[in-house]
RNA sequence: GCCGGUCUAGCUCAGCUGGUAGAGCGCCUGAUUUGUAAUCAGGAUGUCGGGGGUUCGAGUCCCUCGACCGGCACCA
């Protein structure tokens, strides 16, 4: 073997090396300014530390803070060990986990008996401010599995024990070191603790988090950080956290008097007026686009027997989930158990199998604006993000196989039209296969994985593979969509199932004359109205556009005298099919706009002496400076225009 | 469901080591007729989340239940 190494630098130059020289060495070679800037490398595209040896021919790239997305990554990994060093100084009872970089940042998980405290932050970023200060060098070693064993036993770190027998034969175990602390990390990381900003990171929050993520394993303690390259980042970041805070759908639910939610029924929603005003805008535009995409409306039970969900599969999966009705029958002998639907899927079948159904039939979209309960877990409701009653726009497409492709093509057409209209340019798609825990046959769901993953390569290739995330009947497509700040939502939904119809026994006369089986198609679009409103809101941060927003216009008086003209226009406006009231109240016109701006109502006319005089109205439109006086059928046409919906333009 | 936290007027919040509740906004009443983001004056806010306990005395301490918040787990 050669006792030198070809490394290939990214511009093409080659220079050659002994062997074991590391890329701390090529980067002094190089200059000494590079070797003061690197972070890191790429080793033959491998991300690596600087001070690993270098055996063979390879590719290097020296990696320093002007590679965004590595020096980030490396940042807020070696801020989750600095953090983790720090609470063991000050806690030497905590033991360590795990910590790895996360979107934003970084977390460490502890096992300690006593909470942390947000009260504690303080506390340990000055010693991780003192940490960084040393410039501790960073240090890795390869060990032995024995060797390493051996160590935890001694430092007494059982989760990393587990961590080690956890790790593949074969797969090298790299030990680090930052300064006389010590983990267990696949790195890599930076050369010393000096390369991390102090000034560019912060310690959030402190929740629990399970184990390995298994909610039997032990509880531990997660420290939430977030780390960028510099201070003026790390305060653009917080920056934006105000502001989704102020566009809380929770807090504008409440200012706007959209709808509220009470103790007596938890994750159940109360619609106010203004709400209810938005919900109902965008069912009627739904059913809309569903009746052009050719769907017909069913509407079923809201209570249904038991035995249907054991049919179905639903009771023995997601009993504990489901709501049970109890009635007091007279004189019966033996109770119903009933259950509020937890989905729609089973009663849209009982309608499908009404009648003999023949291949002339299919595809049959069967659409319903579904109101389900599911009993879901305390912990896991959230505004109207997540809530036990909730209403799909909710539709089975009943087909043959051979039709799969050209819905699954019809439907995301619609879906991006829809989401389009709604304000949402782009969205994501992931892809899931079987999960652990299914129904049906292996030779199924090999039959409908090919299906849909043949239907959707039809229409784009890119989408994002998620392995074991189908529903239990079938796989499915997730569409995700990104709002005004950066946020992703789960909405869209589009699952291919061959499980029920057989369990429900659904069929239809093919052309031959044989009875065969269906396909049902499961999708949604905005997956639930409770869900969609909540992202409309924080989206547009309640100012909605003039269709969707629930009030429109007020008509504001600066003097009584107007009153009467002000009824007059808000009569032109209800004429024009707008949403409009009067605001006659005595106070100023100063106070009116204060007041309607803060409501986020889209348009405010005022009308004084000279628009009654005029025949006028003065249009201060929100979030725009001053106002414009127009004639009164110029500004009415002009709103009108605006609020129509854009599938009705 | 799990870990931690919170719950005081419609809203946002103050109430120290226990001594029986307060502010601003909103609301009500009156005055003011006002020109584009808060006119002035007066008035009423309440089972301090529910229940139980300790105490002469509990918004404050303890127990318990609930809802909510931040996560985790779950999400047909």
């Amino acid at each position: 073997m050669s006792e030198h190494v070809t490394i290939t630098l990214p511009d093409g130059a080659t220079r050659d090396y002994p062997r074991g020289v590391t890329g701390a060495d090529v980067a002094a070679d190089i200059s000494p300014s590079l070797a003061k800037a690197a972070l890191a490398c790429r080793v033959d595209g491998v991300f690596s530390d600087l001070s690993r040896p270098i055996e063979a021919d390879t590719q290097l790239a020296i990696v320093t803070g002007k590679d965004d997305a590595e020096a980030l990554e490396l940042i807020r990994h070696d801020c989750a060990h600095i953090m983790a060093r720090a609470v063991q100084e000050i806690w030497p009872d905590a033991k360590v986990t795990i910590g790895p970089v996360i979107e934003h940042g970084f977390y460490y998980d502890f096992d300690r008996a006593e909470p942390f405290t947000e009260e504690d932050f303080a506390a340990i970023e000055k010693r991780m401010r003192e940490i960084i200060a040393k410039r501790d060098p960073v240090r890795t070693e390869v060990w032995s599995r024995e060797e390493a064993l051996h160590f935890y036993g001694n430092t007494n770190e059982p989760y990393k024990i587990e961590l080690i027998e956890a790790i593949p034969e074969g797969e090298p175990i790299r030990m680090y070191w930052h300064g006389h602390w010590q983990d267990l990390c696949r790195g890599p990381h930076l050369q010393h603790t000096g390369q991390v900003p102090a000034d560019a990171f912060k310690l959030m929050s402190v929740a629990g988090a399970y184990w390995r993520g298994d909610s039997r394993n032990q509880m531990l303690q997660r420290i939430y950080g977030v780390a960028f390259k510099n201070k003026n980042d790390l305060k653009a970041y917080l920056t934006m956290l105000e502001e989704a805070a102020k566009r809380d759908h929770r807090k504008l639910g409440r200012e706007m008097e959209l709808f509220h939610l009470q103790e007596e029924a938890p994750g159940m929603v109360f619609w106010h007026p203004n709400g209810w005003q938005l919900y109902r805008v965008l069912e009627d535009y739904m059913r809309r686009q569903q009746r052009a995409g050719g769907y017909v409306e069913v509407k079923t039970p809201q209570v249904v027997d038991r035995t249907l969900w054991e049919e179905s599969g639903h009771w023995e999966k997601y009993r504990e989930h489901m709501y049970i009705t109890e009635i007091d029958e007279e004189h019966a002998n033996e109770k119903r158990v009933n259950a509020l639907k937890p989905m729609n899927c089973p009663c849209h079948v009982q309608i499908y199998n009404r009648g003999l159904k023949s291949y002339r039939d299919l595809p049959l979209r069967m659409a319903e604006f579904g109101s389900c309960h599911r009993y879901e877990p305390s912990g896991s409701m959230h505004g109207l993000m997540r809530v036990r009653n909730f209403n799909q726009d909710d539709a089975h497409i009943f087909c043959t196989e051979d039709q799969i492709e050209g819905e699954t093509a019809r439907f995301i057409d619609l879906l991006g039209a829809v989401y389009k209209d709604l304000g949402f340019e782009s969205f994501d798609i992931k892809f899931s296969t079987r999960p652990e825990v299914r129904a049906g046959s292996d030779e199924v769901w090999d039959k409908a994985e090919a299906a849909l993953e043949a239907a959707i390569r039809k229409v784009t290739n890119n989408f994002e593979l998620d392995p074991g995330e189908g529903a239990f009947y079938g796989p499915k497509l997730d569409f995700k969509l990104t709002d005004a700040i950066g946020r992703e939502w789960q909405c869209g939904t589009f699952q291919a199932d061959f499980v029920l119809p057989e369990r429900l026994d659904a069929e239809y006369v093919a052309a031959d004359g044989s009875k065969r089986r269906p396909v049902m198609l499961h999708r949604t679009i905005l997956g639930s109205f409770e869900r969609f409103s909540g992202i409309l809101i924080e989206n547009y941060a309640g100012r909605f556009p003039l269709w969707l927003s629930p009030r429109q216009a007020v008509v504001a008086t600066i003097v009584s005298d107007a009153d009467a003209y002000a009824d007059a226009v808000v009569e032109k406006l209800h004429a024009a099919g707008l949403r409009a009231e009067t605001d006659k109240r005595n106070e100023k016109i100063n106070y009116k706009v204060r007041e309607h701006s803060t409501a986020h109502v889209p348009a405010i006319l005022a009308v004084g002496r000279q628009e009654v005089e005029a025949g006028t109205v003065s249009v201060r439109r929100l979030g725009e400076q001053g106002q414009k006086v127009v004639p009164l059928d110029e500004a009415v046409a002009a709103l009108a225009e605006e609020a129509t919906p854009p599938d009705l333009r």
